[in-house]
DNA sequence: TCAAAAGTGTTAAAAATACACCCATGG
DNA sequence: CCATGGGTGTATTTTTAACACTTTTGA
């Protein structure tokens, strides 16, 4: 490495914001910080950046061992560098941006020593350094992009009920849709996959199961469709 | 500062992609790099992250520095973050997306004993670093994003007539636009400010001026409008 | 008077919206 | 048998798309 430059250099993080789905509300998954700065105070899931993963491998590193969370997925959401965004010094941090089925997750939710916990979006504590921020940026990120691409699924159970995919969206939207114009729509874009069963041990007539069908999805997507609910 | 870690730091950078619009073309602003790695090879204008500014203005800076422009438009693009993607070692590298009016800015191409010149974007050169993935990046970015924001005014002159604004979203999206349908779509938006005034030394009719209304735009967008072409 | 681009209206097709009822099931 | 959510069809409005001719101006 013969052209080695050396300047000062901030310190490089990633940060997490990881959003799952119950029968109430958006969630997101908090960690309290067991050390200073911030002591005791929730904060995103992260950490320090290794001189040799990737910037998503660090990710997915930290929401390994801070939380036992493995997102199927995950994109980077925006970098955060005010340079006094942290009190011990020049911290930039890469945020990124994961969905998962609260189903896988939801037992895992503590581990490690650290306390971790599924928060409503609506309803969240005092958060460490700009991490509100970087929620906000997130949650909004999530309402524009769910919309305009199939990520929502990733949310849901791998079979769901229409009605459950309904709840989804309305819950991301923050808006209300007619039953029939959402079905008409989605079953038009021909991507669910209609399967031979039904919910089980509900108290009324059972609904039909979907499931998302991601390698059609890829096809069309290449050959120039656009999702858009 | 009681709580300083030291973990081994990536370097820093941030990277411009400034996009200009001439009668032929998208165009993207190219800097001859005078040092080593790459020496000699066309890049993005860019370079290292002072400790004390903030990640816009250490990318608005290099580009005055290099290239003496000063973009209305700036927002973060990505951040590229892979571990081989410079020769020197672990540099991460925040890239931003530009837009200039390029009647501005031609005249200052070079500047400061570095080359400087705008390439069209669909015949640039061997880049340096992994700067060939960050303009595609970029240059889709701004494919998508011209549609439902009103970005591309950015580039063009802050008069301008309802033919040069087809005509940079035919450049921008790579497809024709018809004239009638396109004019009824912009101007009931409401948001193009018919000027008594025409384009000069035209050897036809002359066309009307208009300018778009950012002010009335930021309003609307308050109330919940969404710009869509 | 001609060349070159400006400007303008209408129609048909498709998509979005609004809306109300019957059905199947379990308790 | 009734409460609960599942499931379906149609009419109206709005939006989009396709398309051709007249006007103005300078050379």
């Amino acid at each position: 490495m013969s052209y080695t430059y050396d300047y000062p250099r901030p310190s490089l993080t990633v940060d997490c914001v990881v959003f799952g789905l119950d029968d109430e509300d958006l969630k997101v998954l908090l960690i309290k910080r067991g050390v200073e700065p911030f002591q005791g105070r929730w904060a995103l899931p992260g950490g320090f950046v290794h001189m040799d993963e990737s910037l998503e491998d660090a990710a997915r590193r930290e929401l390994q061992e801070e939380a036992g969370i493995r997102p199927n997925l995950m994109e980077q959401l925006y970098t955060f560098g005010a340079p006094e965004r942290d009190p011990r010094g020049r911290v930039v941090s890469v945020a990124y941006f994961a969905l998962v089925k609260l189903s896988d997750h939801r037992v895992h939710a503590a581990t490690d020593a650290r306390e971790a916990a599924w928060f409503s979006v609506y309803d969240v504590p005092r958060l460490a350094f700009d991490h509100a921020d970087i929620l906000a940026t997130a949650h909004q990120r999530l309402k524009g992009k769910v919309r305009y691409q199939p990520l929502g699924f990733e949310l849901l159970p791998p079979k769901f009920t229409l009605t459950q995919l309904q709840r989804m969206y309305e819950k991301i939207l923050e808006r209300e849709l007619d039953k029939r114009n959402f079905r008409k729509k989605l079953l038009a874009m021909e991507l669910l996959e209609e399967l031979d069963e039904v919910e089980q041990d509900v108290s009324h007539r059972a609904a039909r199961l979907y499931r998302f069908d991601h390698k059609k999805y890829k096809q069309l997507e290449k050959a120039g469709f656009n999702f858009e609910l």
